[in-house]
DNA sequence: ACCTGAACACCGTTCAAGT
DNA sequence: ACCTGAACACCGTTCAAGT
């Protein structure tokens, strides 16, 4: 019995087991160490074959950082109720959700926000953070609604609510919130200050 | 008359040419571009000569990263008065120091915090970022002394104030608060919500 | 003690040539 | 249309050899 085609020289499918092979190096520890050519060695493939699915390496970059928004977005938005008012526990599990993703996918969480991905080139990596910021505005403007939070201008809200959550979470990953240098529970005093800068 | 020895063999204060030189580069745009054979060129020394005063990048990196850190203390230091009490605008402006060296010094404000550096080696890193932590733990108490911030566990309060600095201070380097998306003064509406949830 | 030059094992990227 | 193999210009790091 012959195996499946075992390396055909046309692999058909390349630019996806690219993207795939490449997201689960991210998961790795030492994720961060990113190579084009390791890669193609997993995925089977020459050094060379990925070019002709992305221009370069920044290119790939771009690709995985635009999933991870997306990534982001569902995490977060899958908190949030349908309802058009929102409650504090609602943005607080939001929030929460943030950093979770943050801190559970720490080369990830970095790439989306390196100086190395492509910004020029891709306009969908923009659309995919403005997606993903979107659904804190939308949380802080059903908060206003149902009066849980202070009525604010809602991107201004949006901004110090998405500086404190991105901070918290690269020093989270950073080791610089151990609980010797901060005291215990830091994401719970963390959001307390938050909402109490927030909330009505 | 001659050149005052123009190239010795032993250059005699590589070190210390070597982290200017390096500094120099991070100053530049695509500072983050770092590379120790460049250094090793602008400086006129062969690309090995660096090794005989760092053991590896990472600890050139370390280094760097160290005395950012320590400029960093010293900036935001340097605003807040002597006083045993502090007032808001004494913890503003503070903040806006945090926030004007990251901007201004966008490729160090990354390497202080990027995963390349190295870790094990240099407690000293780790020394001088407490030390920078250590001037908001200072103003928050002395705020606290005066009434004009709400007393509550100051490492907490820090650490919310630390993580919004951070993050605050990442997405403007990222170009990610413009105007257009975050509205008009960014800085003043998320300095103003983390004052509400901080103040008395 | 400090520096050089050649060498090694890696990259990212390109390009003629293969299928 | 998609992939390979060799090639180029770069890295970081090491090490014998020079001063």
């Amino acid at each position: 019995m012959q195996e499946k085609s075992p390396r055909p020289y046309h692999h058909g499918d390349l630019k996806r087991v690219v993207i795939e092979t490449a997201q689960a190096m991210l998961q790795e520890e030492k994720g961060w160490q990113f190579t084009l050519r390791e890669v193609a060695r997993r995925a089977g493939v020459s050094h060379a074959a990925p070019y002709k699915h992305f221009p370069d390496k920044s290119a790939l970059l771009a690709e995985l950082a635009t999933l991870g928004f997306d990534q982001l977005h569902r995490e977060v938005d899958g908190t949030s109720g349908r309802h058009a008012r929102a409650s504090r526990t609602e943005f607080v599990a939001a929030a929460k959700a943030y950093i979770q993703f943050g801190t559970a996918n720490p080369s990830l969480y970095r790439l989306m926000f390196s100086a190395d991905v492509d910004k020029k080139a891709f306009r969908t990596l923009d659309e995919a953070a403005a997606g993903a910021f979107a659904v804190l505005t939308g949380i802080l403007e059903r908060g206003q609604d149902s009066g849980a939070l202070k009525k604010q201008p809602v991107r201004a809200q949006a901004a110090a609510t998405w500086a404190l959550l991105h901070g918290f979470t690269l020093l989270a990953i950073d080791g610089q919130l151990l609980p010797d240098k901060v005291g215990a529970k830091p994401i719970d005093a963390v959001l307390t200050s938050l909402l109490e800068g927030l909330a009505s």
